[in-house]
DNA sequence: AATTTAATTAGATGTTTATCTAAATAAATT
DNA sequence: AATTTATTTAGATAAACATCTAATTAAATT
């Protein structure tokens, strides 16, 4: 999850709260302190330092009936390190379905009985669509051009672009002659 | 200004718009396909792509009626790199007034007349109206003890007090047998 | 030329958030 | 023990914001 990083970024999306970070860099402070520097009344900076804290940029402790706030230097370095590295940027998209996109191509494009509405002009719609009609077909198996276009019609009656877009984009392979046709690989 | 820095903070401050940039960390994306992964209508992503541009985060090309965003990963990374040095702390701090704690300390515990209310027993607070009062005695002449009094009198009835924490503050010297008080530099 | 498609802008709505005052808590001074 | 002092919590309010639908713009396909 990446609510941490959320955390921690909204912690810092606010000019006082950078002030106080600012501010905290230099020396401890107690919360009254804070209060004057900023013009800001106690409990708004109590409410912005626990954000700080919650996002472990800031740590309190009591002094008498003081709470002196120090910056938590070391922790602030580390996640700074880390904040745009591939594992963290990774991180991010860990619960992002990618197939998201593909699925609503094929649901905007498929009839009821599975047929296809139409083929779609835009690249990467007829990409998706593309995979998903080539998914009928055995890798290995060699065919005809009528055993193709048989396959095909059962998605849509324009066979001859359908099969003709298959070999464009590489999904299928066809024979120099024209007389076979065979896909290569196992589709996703 | 932090401006910017909010700014930047604030764009990534959004678990959507996180998830976004660790897409188009990996490829670039139109807005269609932003929206499908995500589960969000168009114009949502739009509102936040734009964020992201005002962030100097993303860009956007033309492609067709698509437009294509990608991510600025060199701002990116230059940004990132310089988010935590001193002069972007530094820079946080440059409109903050850092004698209004002084002021509020020295305003609290001030009659109309400019004499004290009191004397605080707060460490801190005590050392502010310390260096206010001491701002009444030039550096190198020699005081009496008496001289000290008539001048301290102008504040607090209670001299002895005042005097005593000018001396445990080291803020004025004191000749060993008690006779001559005297400063050393000069306030700031 | 008419239609379709993608993006953006405008406007509305519900949620989050920054800030304040007042009340509650807790520790120190008198 | 009573009072003062600093902080935090609770509750209120206004501004900011994420999201949606509807309307507009602009480009491509038919």
């Amino acid at each position: 999850m990446n609510a941490e990083l959320v955390i921690f970024f909204k912690a810092l999306a606010d000019a006082n709260r950078l002030k106080m970070v600012g501010l905290l860099a230099q020396r401890d402070y107690s919360v009254e302190e804070l209060a004057a520097l900023l013009n800001l009344r106690p409990p708004t900076i109590s409410h912005h330092l626990s954000k700080l804290a919650e996002a472990g940029l800031v740590s309190a402790r009591a002094e008498g009936y003081y709470s002196i706030y120090q910056l938590n230097k070391a922790a602030l370095e580390t996640t700074a390190r880390g904040l745009f590295s591939n594992e963290q940027m990774n991180s991010t998209t860990e619960d992002v379905d990618l197939d998201a996109y593909d699925r609503k191509v094929l649901a905007d494009f498929s009839l009821p009985d599975g047929r296809l509405s139409g083929i779609p002009s835009q690249r990467r719609k007829l990409e998706v669509i593309l995979h998903h009609v080539v998914k009928s077909f055995k890798p290995g198996v060699i065919y005809s051009e009528k055993q193709v276009n048989q396959a095909l019609a059962r998605f849509h009656a324009d066979t001859a672009t359908l099969r003709r877009e298959l070999v464009g984009y590489g999904l299928m392979k066809r024979e120099t002659g024209g007389r076979a046709y065979w896909i290569e690989r196992v589709p996703g």
